[in-house]
DNA sequence: CTGAAAGCGCTTACAG
DNA sequence: CTGAAAGCGCTTACAG
């Protein structure tokens, strides 16, 4: 079997002739004299030892295991995310493990539990969401990253999704258009919430601008559907702004399926600015979040907690900033 | 800490009365008299009791956990084979950790060590692996995945690569094209090597086709500035094959920087069939390798290995299907 | 600085 | 069917 260790540290510390536990302390920094550290070094370097995980884990106060709860790993957008993570965690010598919408919110969290994770970065909580709600009351450190709930007690970290909203408005209005639709991201997220929220008090600001809305959930089958109802309307909208980018792929295909050119008869804006969304055949006009940034922040987060528990709670809001490629036009 | 259970199987039995190996008997399958059985499950229940997994895998034969190693989770080949594993372990009880390529192969063969890892499921083989036979080399039953390596003594699946690339010539040539390129992927992995022999028999069968080949090792970067500088020579080809889809889309955006009309003045295709491939706005031309089988059947036969670790090898190649969409047309 | 010992929470023979 | 005990490979006080 692969699991049982080739050698222990039992075996590390007879050979180099000292207990067990000074090998412990050269593995974990203890203090140790400069001879018998080398010494030890020498035969951990010989049998390039790895110390068992779940010998480590059982002991000690903290399994080094990070629980990252996304939902669709396909989304362009948590690769990213998952990513810029890895990256921070693996400097600190920390690990991660995925919890994806393969499972329901109770197999997750039994996961998260079993595996004894040290804490969650939470990224797809959704109002009154069960499953952040039961992972904070099992005492599991976490924090609210991308996706945020108002009072929720945890750390939380979001772009300035409102303005996000208001720029696209913005722009819209800007280059004429009247005849305006938004595609709504999934029910209960905050980003959807925000977005929505600042592209429509925008919009209301224009005074003669009439908003149409529909429901894409943040899914690109849903959206395509949707989007290619809108387009077969008596009078269709001349511009589309999407609660995020992978609806605005969406959108423009639906768009292309129709007949519909864009930017020409009808502008499509998104919102993330996703890496796909710069390449030519895309070149999508959309707004900008600091992705790998917002991952970052969340992780930080929640390694200043793990190391102070009782802080105060922190609320990050990133800047966005507008992007404006060619899947717009005047109307 | 989050790490320490709030409640132990210790702690269960008391409650129910019982020895603790009768818990964990009850929690494993082994053989109790029912009406005990009914009383531990009741305050298993009652505290929505989970086993530690360090301690399960410190004692246990098996971890229960998979290492799966990719390379660059931002290739949006990689999230479809890995829902597709999570979805078969997953039906196991299985868990997986993934290695990417934040890691070098040194800190990935640590990590999948000290982890205790049951076995790996390697995607992202290359000719003389190193990182590929030290797992071997550790015990570790491994499987190698969608990228084979010729006699390595492990199970081994892929698509049938070879006619991936016959195929794709096929196709150029009976749309009359005759100056040729392909764009190689990365150099000594085996879908490269076989895709490349596929095209080059067969345009070579034609005896009158011109063939160019430019490297793009897989990347998007590298094959954007390639095929750029591939479209300003004196005359570039009217066809190109890309050893996969990644690489086909940073073609296809090239070309659109380039001023080149993709499929009027240059054809493109590429291999592998990702999703994004059928958007209306890219709508690729390309070879479908079956990915969620390959990547199911790489977790099969690493299940099959655990079960039976001295059955004879198994080497498995899946069919291929041309897909023709509109990057194409007659020279 | 270093060793002997306890103990983390389980699974697995071993008795009965 | 069930309990008592050993032991997995470590970390962490506790002595010395």
């Amino acid at each position: 079997m692969a699991r049982r260790p080739a050698v222990t540290s039992v075996q590390i510390a007879r050979e180099a002739g000292v207990a067990q536990s000074t090998v412990s302390r050269v593995l974990n920094g203890g203090s140790v004299a400069p001879g018998t550290r080398r010494r030890v070094l020498e035969v951990l370097a010989k049998y390039d030892f790895q110390p068992s995980q779940a010998a480590r884990s059982l002991v000690g106060a903290r399994s080094g295991l990070i629980g990252v709860v996304i939902r669709d790993l396909t989304n362009p957008f948590y690769p990213v995310m998952i990513k810029a993570m890895e990256r921070v965690l693996h400097a600190q010598g920390l690990r991660l493990t995925l919890v994806t919408d393969v499972l329901t919110a109770d197999e997750g969290l039994a996961l998260l539990r079993r595996e004894g994770v040290d804490g969650v970065v939470f990224t797809s909580a959704v109002a009154d969401d069960p499953l952040a709600h039961r992972i904070a009351g099992h005492g599991i450190p976490l924090v609210l990253c991308h996706r945020t709930l108002a009072g929720f007690p945890a750390d939380q970290v979001e772009a300035d999704n409102v303005t996000a909203g208001r720029l696209a408005a913005e722009h819209v209005l800007s280059l004429g258009h009247r005849r305006i639709a938004m595609v709504r991201g999934l029910a209960g997220a905050s980003t959807a919430a925000q977005r929505g929220r600042g592209f429509r008090e925008r919009a209301a600001e224009a005074g003669d601008a009439v908003l149409t809305e529909v429901d894409g959930s943040y899914d690109y089958a849903a959206t395509y559907t949707a989007v290619r109802a809108l387009l077969s309307e008596h009078s269709p909208p001349t511009a589309l702004f999407c609660q995020n980018d992978v609806m605005a792929y969406a959108a423009l295909n639906a768009a292309a399926a129709c007949g519909v050119a864009v930017p020409r008869e009808l502008s499509v804006l998104g919102c993330d600015d996703v890496p796909l969304s710069a390449w030519e055949r895309i070149d999508l006009t959309t707004v900008r979040q600091p992705l790998e940034r917002i991952a970052e922040v969340g992780v930080e987060l929640l390694l200043g907690r793990l190391a102070e528990p009782d802080a105060p709670y922190r609320h990050e809001v990133l800047p966005v900033e507008f992007v404006e490629r060619s899947t717009t036009a005047p109307a």
